[in-house]
DNA sequence: ATTTCTCTACCTATTTATGGGGATTACTTA
DNA sequence: TAAGTAATCCCCATAAATAGGTAGAGAAAT
């Protein structure tokens, strides 16, 4: 007989945590090995621990997502990843995929799919929540809607990471000390992004920058 | 015997929602009714529906809590309402008790405290979690926070017509000097309208005014 | 007829953002 | 190896936004 397939789970909503765990212990070939509330949780744990599969939030305090999974590359981490977030970026998930994630739910979806994730990924797929699915669709077959003006997304894919990060921040309602102190960098670097994000964005504020941000679903 | 105190939840994100049911699901005396993912869901159920308490989540598609405890108050409902926020921000929780909430709770809270917020909430009593509960200790310093009563009604109402365009040229990356040449008026004008933009949607900068116009397709 | 609301405008001061430079390190790639 | 690029940091200066007030004129409502 084989051993139970061993999650956990990284969120700093501990009430979303209990409901994944009330999900997941409705399947008889899945448990919850443990739980991390940060960012930095998630690193201690991966140091003294293990379990199959991690399940985790981009939006965390100390360290987000992104910077764990950067984590886990630059330590030649294995554990599977599945991806939580509350919105369905398609850049993100670009850069995640490099970044060696292996599945994508979305928060919207049912806690149904978990299992589906869990399951998928476990025997070496990757996995797409719906709504990601078909922004990747979108994103890949051929532009949709609008004039004959020149897709923006050409401009969209220059973005380094970085910048997409501080984009994401601005978008947040953060300045850029705040930023700094998030990112762990300095103000005067953020505010080099800054100045890279409004040339390459062509907008003329940070408020264009938060437009461009939702238009292209960076968010 | 008694009947069980019957719960609505309003979220976006449905794996939160299942996992509160399934918090919920541990205390004979409780049950779910029903869910909204949207704050337009929430005005359909409630025009057709009941239950004792809504479990309502500040950030929602379609009209956000705020949005839906004005139509409450205006239309004179009575149902509980307890807050599910993921920020503790006090001045939000001083403007959602003025529209009639009855608790808080936070999303980083353990789900034990849903049990103990609805049932303090259905005997009448107000119900703040911790983290919100030490923030609004601090506000105050020395003030008891548990009257249910506010007389002043501050700055919930909606904007002004002179408002919402100012909110308009801001979100289309205009300057408080180019709005006061398209409008003309002083730029002094426009920074006060700014500041009482600021106030009424609880935002922390331009950026969070353009986002707010966004989210209530204002643009 | 008094209060309340809206629009208008100003003052002072501080904090943030923008715009123009330049520069180093590390890593990748042609 | 040379060229690029991403990420990091600094200088200087100006523009813009934020925060705390105050306040008057006119309209609307109680």
């Amino acid at each position: 007989m084989k051993n139970k397939i061993s999650i956990h789970i990284a969120d700093d909503h501990k009430i979303l945590i209990e409901g994944i765990i009330a999900v997941i212990n409705t399947d008889e070939f899945i448990e919850v090995e443990g739980y991390s509330l940060t960012g930095k949780q998630v690193i201690e744990w991966i140091k003294s621990n293990s379990a199959d599969i991690l399940i985790l939030d981009i939006n965390m305090p100390e360290y987000d997502g992104i910077e764990v999974l950067k984590f886990f590359k630059q330590k030649k981490i294995t554990q599977k990843v599945i991806i939580l977030s509350s919105y369905d970026d398609v850049k993100l998930v670009q850069e995640m995929i490099n970044l060696g994630a292996n599945g994508f739910l979305s928060k919207d979806s049912a806690g149904l799919h978990i299992i589906e994730a869990i399951n998928a990924v476990y025997h070496g797929d990757q996995y797409f929540s719906d709504a990601i699915k078909n922004n990747l669709i979108k994103l890949y077959t051929g532009e949709n809607i609008t004039t004959g003006k020149r897709p923006e997304s050409t401009i969209l894919n220059s973005l380094t990471p970085r910048e997409l990060e501080v984009l994401k921040l601005i978008t947040n309602e953060h300045s850029s000390l705040e930023i700094a102190g998030i990112l762990n960098i300095s103000q005067s670097t953020v505010d080099t992004y800054r100045k890279s994000l409004l040339k390459k964005t062509n907008v003329k504020n940070s408020i264009g920058l938060a437009m461009y941000a939702v238009k292209n679903n960076i968010i």
